[in-house]
DNA sequence: ATGAAAGCGCTAACAT
DNA sequence: ATGTTAGCGCTTTCAT
């Protein structure tokens, strides 16, 4: 297939203007010592000849690419799509982070990065050669992963890290998952649970020990205890079921459980079912990240939903906006999300 | 933030290989005429300072830019990422797109576009000329606007067109609907059913039609009557329920339904609930598509499962290996799908 | 406020 | 088999 040239090109706009290609290049990037008159001739040659910048030539010439990369952990997310079970935090992410990038002219690059492999590090500078980004989006687990983070830094690279706290220089989003599962525990406490379990997810996400935090809170601020209560899994469906037998296996069960993700619940729900434990008659349950799998589930789960779409599309538009040379906050940014209240809670059955 | 800059470019290879960039050029390209030992030399070179070759610069010189774009129908897609009701045709997408984008070292870029508003086209010149993609994937009902392929093909760019037919000097592939629902069909003859009604998609979309065909190729075949069995629908839940009450309230009402899609056949399943049928006992159900929520209904919906990952993956690697000077298939490529058994599907009652 | 010239990192075309 | 030159489309200097 024959070379592929630029139809429209900078130069064409400016023949046609006749004006200088620097002239169309500060209209096309909204500078200043443009007069009225000129920039709405130049805009109109744009128009009418159809005009739209290569952002290959914009990088080249050292600015901005108009890209921003979304990192996402590799495994997870390939098993997430090859098991079909309809986790959509990858459709929610590009929901949120396509749509803000396409406001601002940008384009959102979703990629998939090993979190554990000793190449991680050229893996992303990799990545960041070809493309040149100009901002980054970090998901759990690779937002607090200092290899990527250090990379970033010497690179120069904004980012933004989602479910991290760490904001020093950079940008840091949170879901308040502290306050989302001290939410939770209350919402339980007010029904009558007493004990209430706790199914943590894996330490390397600091989501899951803020979510345990908010648990402990609530709890110990009712005056309850919550020795033993609290169960460590990996967010597989495997290891909440496991969490689940030790916590409903115990002779002093809760009435009631949180799991930190949608899996570990489902889970949760299927023990109690298999130990003969009517949901939510013997046993409240309540989840994390509201996916769509826990509308379909007998009894539609309680959920917190995590608001996926506003954090990235937040991220997104923070990340822009940095580079237009807006301050960044200061401080962590809090997109709060909800409870959202279906079938798995009751009261606990009263004590024979 | 300072103007950003390639930290490691090919003339940093090229002295530290002591050669021409040329020869680097070379060496990243694969291309003939470099001795075994120089291209070892370079190699070395390459891998010791970690370069990655800037594919904005490539793309400037006019070879090639290692994107391919996935064009997608705008409202629908962002409607079900709303929606949240797992359906996860982009994520099967991206699976099958990424994955073998990542093998040849191209990128997959997802874009959405209005298909049926008036400026199509500006907004594909816009996209085209800001990324100067390699190749374009198309997806229903993209796949036969020509709106959409005269574009691309005075710009001189290949595409893949998924579930279309129409392969002229461009590739065509589709998951083989009318075999697919002639099997559907057949095996619901098999289990003993004649009166067999389907609910159609709408004619925009190609697939429509040779499902439909598929459906009636059975039928005839069996020597069963066809008259009043098919009522069309939207896609939509709100039209499945529309045309299974059409065909459920008929006086002659058909023992089994196959649905060109999920939503129309989960509505099919509603409609039958609510009319005091029993699913399969009164009424079988096969549906198309085998997204997440067919295993979650109840009863669990025997589907016919859509391919989309190797689909994708096999436009994709098409598209990059023409690039590369392969030929490309004369005819439409089939990828086909399979008929995934489980609970709606039963002999009919014997009658009365 | 506008224009001219240099250069970003790479490859195509043409040397040698 | 390797090197040299020109240029892709744009922005950044630096002039005017």
């Amino acid at each position: 297939m024959a070379r592929r040239r630029q139809s429209v090109t900078i130069k064409h706009v400016a023949a046609d203007a006749g004006v200088s290609l620097q002239t169309v290049s500060r209209v096309i990037n909204n500078e200043a010592n443009v007069r009225p008159a000129m920039k709405k001739r130049v805009q109109e040659s744009i128009d009418r000849l159809g005009y739209v910048p290569s952002i290959a030539a914009q990088r080249m010439s050292g600015s901005r690419s108009y890209l921003i990369l979304a990192l996402n952990d590799r495994d997870r997310t390939i098993e997430d799509w090859r098991a079909r079970e309809g986790r959509d935090w990858v459709d929610q992410m590009l929901l949120g982070g396509m749509l803000k990038c396409a406001e601002y002219g940008y384009r959102l690059i979703f990629e998939l990065v090993d979190t554990h492999s000793d190449h991680v590090q050229r893996e992303l500078r990799a990545a960041i050669a070809a493309l040149q980004p100009d901002g980054v989006v970090l998901t759990p687990p690779h937002s607090d992963n200092t290899l990527i983070t250090d990379v970033l830094e010497e690179e120069g690279i904004r980012f933004a890290r989602i479910g991290s706290r760490k904001n020093g220089g950079h940008i840091a989003i949170t879901m308040g998952d502290d306050k989302l599962a001290a939410m939770a525990t209350q919402h339980l406490i007010d029904k009558g649970h007493e004990r209430i379990g706790f199914i943590a997810g894996p330490d390397e996400y600091a989501v899951s020990g803020w979510r345990k935090d908010g648990w402990e809170e609530s709890m110990s601020a009712a005056g309850y205890e919550v020795e033993g209560l609290c169960v460590r899994g990996d967010w597989t469906y495997a290891s909440g079921e496991k969490a689940a037998r030790d916590l409903l296996g115990a002779a002093d069960r809760p009435t009631a459980i949180i799991a930190s993700n949608d899996q570990m619940a489902l889970a949760t729900n299927a023990v109690a079912h298999a130990l003969g434990m009517a949901v939510p008659g013997d046993i409240s349950i309540i989840s994390f990240d509201n996916s769509p799998v826990t509308r379909f589930v007998q009894p539609a789960l309680t959920a917190v939903d995590q608001p996926v779409a506003r954090t990235v599309s937040t991220a997104v538009e923070l990340l822009i906006k940095a580079q237009r040379g807006e301050d960044m906050p200061e401080m962590p940014v809090v997109i709060p999300g909800t409870l959202v209240e279906r079938q798995s809670v009751s009261a606990p059955r009263s004590k024979g």
